[in-house]
DNA sequence: TCAAGATTTTGAATCGATTCAATATGGCGG
DNA sequence: CCGCCATATTGAATCGATTCAAAATCTTGA
């Protein structure tokens, strides 16, 4: 700053006191008496001191009170995809709630990745997964702080993370449908491989999906098995989570010679892609054509028609992870919290051919 | 963290060098030889030792290579949002390109928020002034760290601020109503001000509506003006910029004799909820009412029918702002940067009576 | 072989606070 | 007036690194 930075030492100096009794004007005002509180606080005021630098506190005290929250994506990621956000809403209020501040760390390429990692000023991490899962948690483990993963897609039980039950609720959407009568369905896959867009074959989804997909997946799978229907019968159209790979998998489906009655989508966000795509197709949702999302994201409850979907408890996660670092018991096992079916608009039953 | 945490010190002493070169083979490898580097890094990995603590590095460089924004709201206000998340995600990428990171510091009373914005470890803060603009200034400045003001409401020109030019914007919008041939329009203004909710006088908008509203006010007052129309003609419905006062508003500006065939709101968020309420009551957009929003979020050009509104030059600001902040050279003056129109769907001629 | 110059390494100061044992001050009872 | 106890204040150590002038070591050329 300019070039005369006043620090503590200085007011101590000018008031006349040592630097123990400035520090204590500051930081427990009750133990100094009130007439060298006064005076300490007005030389600091002339000097134009504004209270102690928080660098040397921590220097000293060693905790930051923030946390980071990483994601090997970009910074703008937080602010925009919509089951981040919903994290980071959830996650922001359980810090209200503590007084704990929130840092976002973030980075493309591994190696400005690692560098945000190492320089960010946080008592601990909680990690976005999604994609890159391995390197970030290396990375995190080297700066020797609690951290924990969500969305892991990892099988490592060494690592601490909170998961949620992506095979029961991929259950819970496909049977929900079949309650209603479908039985021509399509699913809108997710993941950031290149290789799975457009018709996947059912023997692909083991040996190449990710994680999540390949659970939810199998969610549907089961249910679809409870009601006698091959996984065969129901096409997988794979999408890179994304408006364009959606389209193109949407437009697929609806040029076959028989549509499907519904969509079973892996996310809330391909799911109102979808939507969208329909209405402006002139397909009616739910008369034409019934869509279960996955995530339940709020814009899913203001969409229109309103999305039925599997809703993750967000509030939850962002309870557990965020208490987990703050105090460093870090859970030993993979934990893996319920989703809930949440029906909306989105879904009715096939219209009587 | 664990009882033996070692430190640069440790390494230095049982690899038998200097502490000065233990810091060296960290922060310019370069500079030791070869021989001694291995050495150290050996006995590093031996310890246990993580390489630098960015908590002691920080306080001899004085540089976070982070920046704060802050804002009197929850935490949840920068990722649900939609303009406080339209200007992070511009945030974003400037900070994405500069390798710096973000920290978002926020608190609803004002002594967390003191002590958040004291303690936050940043080089600088941007402010959302939304509201509360003045104490969040004050509580920055006592910090002295380089600070800039966005939407500011404040006249002091000895704050450093980014603004958008309210009145032009505004004046732009109505003149585009006026153009397609609206002649009965109506406002929906946006405020934190209880009193203001509902039917407003236009001879309370200069003493009593915040500075953003009530300049957009006035420019679209200019515009009325233009065509003759006084400010008297055009009822202003205040909210409190959220969905329960909107839809207040369209109720009671729908339920009178003659409802406006095209709607003034003073931001995105207003206009969508509005838009929302019009299609619940089988009103058609832009068929049976136009609308122009203002702010320019993503969101509107999403919706169905995409949103015509005022944009704010998000990026333009936010790259402003961050090398304001990281350069440490402030604008002196209050700048304000233009707003563009941008047509969309919701806006139409009006059905001829 | 030696001086000059180049390269490494050292050691101590520094960043800006907090902490705590030791000391000073004040009040009070005897 | 003295001793004791409680309260206030001091001074130095500490947190974990970086920095830089000075010292040590190594090259090089004469």
């Amino acid at each position: 700053m300019g070039k005369g930075h006043v620090r503590l030492a200085d007011v101590a100096k000018a008031a006349g006191v040592s630097q123990g009794t400035a520090s204590n004007v500051f930081s427990r005002p009750d133990v100094v008496r009130e007439e060298v509180r006064e005076r300490v606080l007005n030389v600091a005021r002339e000097l134009g001191y504004g209270g102690p630098d928080i660098k040397g506190r921590l220097l000293r005290a060693g905790r930051v009170n923030a946390i980071g929250v990483a994601a090997v994506e970009p910074l703008t990621y937080f602010f925009d995809d919509p089951w981040a956000r919903s994290l980071m809403t959830a996650i922001g209020e359980v810090c209200d709630a503590s007084g704990t501040g929130i840092a976002v760390v973030s980075a493309m390429n591994e190696e400005r990745l690692a560098w945000n990692i190492n320089s960010a000023l946080v008592d601990g991490f909680i990690l976005l997964c999604v994609e890159g899962g391995e390197r970030l948690v290396e990375l995190t483990r080297q700066r020797q702080l609690p951290f924990i993963a969500l969305a892991l897609g990892i099988e490592d039980e060494t690592i601490p993370a909170i998961g949620i039950d992506n095979v029961a609720g991929g259950t819970a959407a496909a049977r929900h449908l079949l309650e209603l009568g479908h039985r021509d369905m399509a699913i809108l896959s997710i993941g950031d491989v290149d290789g799975l867009v457009g018709l996947v074959a059912p023997e692909r989804v083991d040996p190449e999906m990710e994680a999540t997909p390949r659970d939810r997946m199998h969610g549907y799978w089961q249910a679809l098995a409870e009601y006698g229907i091959p996984c065969e019968a129901v096409p997988i159209q794979g999408t890179l989570h994304d408006r364009p790979s959606t389209i193109t998998a949407m437009e697929t489906l609806f040029s076959s010679a028989n549509p499907p009655t519904a969509i079973l989508a892996m996310s809330d966000k391909v799911a109102l892609f979808a939507m969208q795509w329909l209405a402006e197709r002139g397909l009616k949702v739910p008369e034409d054509v019934s869509i279960v999302g996955f995530d339940g994201v709020p814009e899913a409850a203001t969409s229109l028609p309103r999305l039925t979907t599997v809703a993750q408890p967000f509030a939850e996660i962002a309870r557990r992870s965020v208490t987990a670092i703050l105090e460093n018991v870090l859970p030993e096992d993979h934990e893996a919290l319920d989703l809930e079916l949440v029906v909306r608009d989105s879904t009715a039953p096939p219209r009587p051919r």
